[in-house]
DNA sequence: GCGAATCTTGTTAACGTGCACATTCTAGCG
DNA sequence: CGCTAGAATGTGCACGTTAACAAGATTCGC
């Protein structure tokens, strides 16, 4: 007992407040009347606790206004509760809904998300990743298959599970789940080939530098390969702006389509696709009659719009959701650890904006 | 030294990382042959390093692959790095773009966001509440000013600084930073009575138990109260579907407004006003002709239809930029606690879809 | 009615870092 | 050359919790 001689005495009362700070659980333990390890065990419900005992315990912490810090709680379990996110940005509704079913999936389970978002960039991805590992999450979800090297050094130094989502790469860093960006693009110009349009465009921002849609790139990829395979030109596929499409790309892009008197065009998301849709409109030019249009990523305002967006739709939320399963899944220590692989699929949705459906 | 002897020696290699376990900061300062409160004022900056000796822990942690553990920092410094953030919902891209501008103010000091959202329920905040209040976060900001009794205990006994945003309570508990809802409502109304309709509506949607749109409520109270002072009957002003409201929320409540021989319509969110734009297009009702609609939010989407949204503006990057600002000014220890109340103002954008305009 | 099993509670030592203070080193000065 | 101020680095402990194990209390079977 040398140790408590030297503590300081600036809380003689029993479980009184210490001066500003909050209290700790020893404060708690004193007022009840038990030892700090009971209360630990009431607060985290271990049910080894008598029922008189749970309840003292508790009319403690109530009294105190006593709130567990699990910054100290992490240190001793060596369990933060912490799962990071790092996506392209929030202000797309799509990768906010991910992010609304992981937590989701995750709420009962006590885990908080700690999201990070990287503005298409490569090297924003990095500085985030290196701050999120420093929080020591349990497991990481990121979009997309493309990292700097030293993003995937620390990722597979850091001994957490490793999801990758909304994308399928060719060779995941571990696990993945979500939908083929290849097959989006292939898919939409298959459909477009198929109702008989001879000059058929797409459109999708052009990557500057460091700031990248890889994603919307791979769509790009599948459109054209897919054209090619149906012996049709490429010149009609551009690429202008910069990432992330807008609405206001779309409405930008369109003159440019229509001069190159197109029949019917892809957009790798729907917002520029309602973009083109809404300057149509603004220039008499009918859609689908004069332009079809196809979109990808079934947003809202896609249903609500006239004529209806037809687009392909992969539902986000759902994705979220079983990603956190699959974390959760993963997360008890001794779990295995093979690479889960899953594709979500992808809907062609067929409403009013192509002509003949 | 007595506990040094009772050490474990599952590590007798230099600084050589321990079966699976991360490398720490002694283990750095072991391979770079000095003490473990060298490496940490090399981390964190702290300029009282020699040039050579920094390089030396910087090759150490290269080496090694060390991240910092920032549980076990905030626990020594009490300090967390945490600013929690509590949204009703992230798809809404004001909500996002709220937190997209906090975490551009609060990078560069190397802070993180804590998200939570309540989807609207008072209760679900107060769950929220406290589960981040036990990551000890510094600061935290919340929407509204609706709180439970026991969240606003919570609130207060915290110790931080608390920011309410995106409203203007009449009593806040700590600092607000954000714009009235009530002036919103009174504005829209003064501007429709002004351009001489008569027959003036309004839609929100309803609030059914726990979960409220209280700041949609206030929009609406603002409205109301704006219309009796000019004498103006309330019976068109009406309340549908639960929160939050939504495109289709306003597509469904258009036929409802048309039945009623409406002119001109407020709806609480330009997400619902874009709705009744296109229900409208679908019917044949000519906006603005035959109805005239002003939203509030200025979305995105309302600058592209057609016509163009009237709106009323508030710039919601710019609010999470200034409470980012806030926060900084606020953290210091020892800085002055007077309550700041910042009124960012809102601006009504005139567009086409009123008649008159 | 006594020992073993079980239930309940307590004791001690980490967890990985930062603060406060102590110590060593270096340069400058008379 | 000795002394001192200041720069550079080191030592010991505290931060608030949980894991591991220990010990006391209670129950049960025969």
């Amino acid at each position: 007992m040398t140790r408590s001689g030297k503590k300081r005495v600036d809380n003689g009362g029993e479980g009184r407040a210490r001066g500003g700070r909050r209290p700790t659980i020893r404060e708690v333990s004193r007022l009840a009347g038990v030892s700090h390890m009971t209360v630990s065990r009431v607060i985290r419900d271990l049910d080894l606790v008598q029922p008189e005992t749970r309840a003292r315990v508790h009319k403690a912490i109530a009294d105190l206004g006593y709130v567990p810090d699990r910054a100290a709680g992490s240190l001793a379990s060596r369990r933060t509760g912490f799962i990071a996110l790092m996506l392209p940005t929030l202000t797309n509704t799509n990768f906010a809904a991910v992010a609304h079913g992981l937590t989701d999936a995750l709420r009962l389970a006590d885990y908080h998300l700690l999201i990070a978002y990287t503005e298409y960039s490569v090297s924003e991805e990095e500085r985030q990743l290196k701050n999120l590992l420093a929080r020591r999450p349990e497991a990481i979800v990121l979009t997309g298959s493309i990292h700097s090297r030293a993003a995937e050094k620390m990722l597979l130094a850091s001994g957490i599970p490793i999801i990758e989502i909304a994308d399928l790469p060719p060779r995941p860093i571990e696990h993945a789940i979500g939908f083929s960006n290849y097959e989006v693009g292939r898919t939409a110009a298959r459909y477009l080939i198929g109702k008989g349009f001879e000059r058929i465009g797409a459109t999708a921002s052009s990557n500057e530098g460091d700031v990248i849609d890889h994603r919307g790139e791979e769509r790009m990829r599948g459109f054209e390969d897919e054209l090619k395979v149906h012996g049709r030109p490429l010149d009609l596929v551009s690429r202008h702006g910069h990432a992330p499409v807008s609405f206001d790309h779309g409405a930008s892009v369109a003159p440019l389509l229509l001069e190159k008197r197109i029949d019917a065009v892809f957009a790798v998301s729907d917002l520029s696709a309602v973009g083109i849709v809404m300057e149509c409109q603004r220039r008499g030019v009918i859609v689908p009659d004069d332009l079809s249009v196809v979109g990808f990523g079934d947003f809202e305002i896609g249903r609500e719009i006239n004529p209806a967006l037809t687009t392909i739709h992969v539902d986000f939320h759902a994705l979220g959701l079983r990603t956190g399963r699959l974390i959760l899944d993963l997360l008890p220590p001794g779990t295995g650890r093979t690479a889960q692989i899953v594709d979500v699929g992808l809907t062609l949705v067929e409403r009013a904006s192509v002509r003949g459906s």
